[in-house]
DNA sequence: AGGGTTGGTTCGTTGAATGAACTGACTAGG
DNA sequence: CCTAGTCAGTTCATTCAACGAACCAACCCT
């Protein structure tokens, strides 16, 4: 299983962004993100990637000021990945995704329900407030767990975590 | 560069959807559908893709039911790949993708615009039409060329078709 | 000094993408 | 009828990325 890099000489946008984000593991890192993982170890736990190709991802997301790499503390040396504007900007991509995905092969009962914080509509497939009536930016969604239980439950520290309480989007998980 | 294709116990709906799409040149394909692209030499000649990897790829977006088989003629047999409705609910996805990346990584004058045919406006980030206020449902967007022109345009008959005029999403390039 | 934690790097193996060659069904032209 | 050409693939040897286990380095705590 491997996503090749280059899609050159296709004068295109989408093959520009994919040549970043279309990477294998890319998407599913971004997505943790939002989840407020932010630490090596906590994406290592909660995708199963190989250790390599976690720093290659990491160190390609950095480049491209999706993430940003933050010294919280310094001794010992510890940095955190953030996701930078630009990488926020990627739940117009990530949610419709999940949306689509939920719809065409989710079950009835899905694992998850992404819901407007200010009122605790869920997110229409665009993304937006069916009730408000607008966007909603991913600072003011929650990842809620269920209703559905996933068959054989994670658990690694982030999925714990997620199935335990409502959560935010981009606020630190732990 | 290879994309592998499982991410098995993610237990999350974003990774079944990559499971499908994310696989290198899926989505290029999914986009030239939209493009009126259908015949297997024409994606052939317009994504530099090899052979055997395109074979697999219709095939397995078929089986998925984002594309169908059509037989448009019986001798010499000939079918044809159309986006299926849930292939056409993939519009969700690229075009946010198409516009993420044109916005952080394009020049200042893109080599492609998506119009609402109604009013001729561009469309937002979002997809949405700024001018009529609402959803645009993709056949009704038209991608022009240009402004900008590209440094080494592509000389394929799909490219050549896409730069000479204006082209109505979903509907045959030739 | 010894053991644990964190965040990597190294490296041999596996498996997918690549690309050139080949195949088979059919048509068109001479 | 024979030959050339088109279209839509399949085959196969090579290349390259993903995998995963082992190793490493910095730092902490006791």
């Amino acid at each position: 299983m491997a996503l090749g890099k280059n899609y050159e000489g296709q004068n295109c946008s989408l093959a520009r962004a994919l040549e970043l984000v279309g990477e294998r593991w890319t998407l599913l890192i971004v997505r943790d993100a939002f989840y407020g993982v932010r630490r090596y170890g906590d994406f290592l736990a909660h995708l199963d990637i190989p250790r390599a190709v976690l720093a290659d991802r990491l160190a390609t997301l950095v480049e491209a000021n999706v993430l940003q790499r933050h010294r919280y503390q310094d001794s010992p040396p510890r940095d955190e990945y953030l996701l930078t504007d630009r990488g926020v900007e990627l739940w117009s991509v990530i949610y419709p995704l999940w949306s689509w995905s939920e719809r065409h092969f989710g079950e009835e009962e899905p694992l998850r329900t992404f819901r407007h914080v200010a009122c605790g509509t869920e997110l229409d497939p665009a993304g937006r407030c069916p009730a408000c009536g607008g966007e909603v930016s991913p600072g003011d969604v929650e990842a809620h767990s269920g209703p559905r239980l996933p068959a054989r439950p994670r658990r690694d520290p982030v999925s714990v975590a997620l199935r335990q309480r409502p959560h935010r989007l981009l606020q630190p998980l732990f």
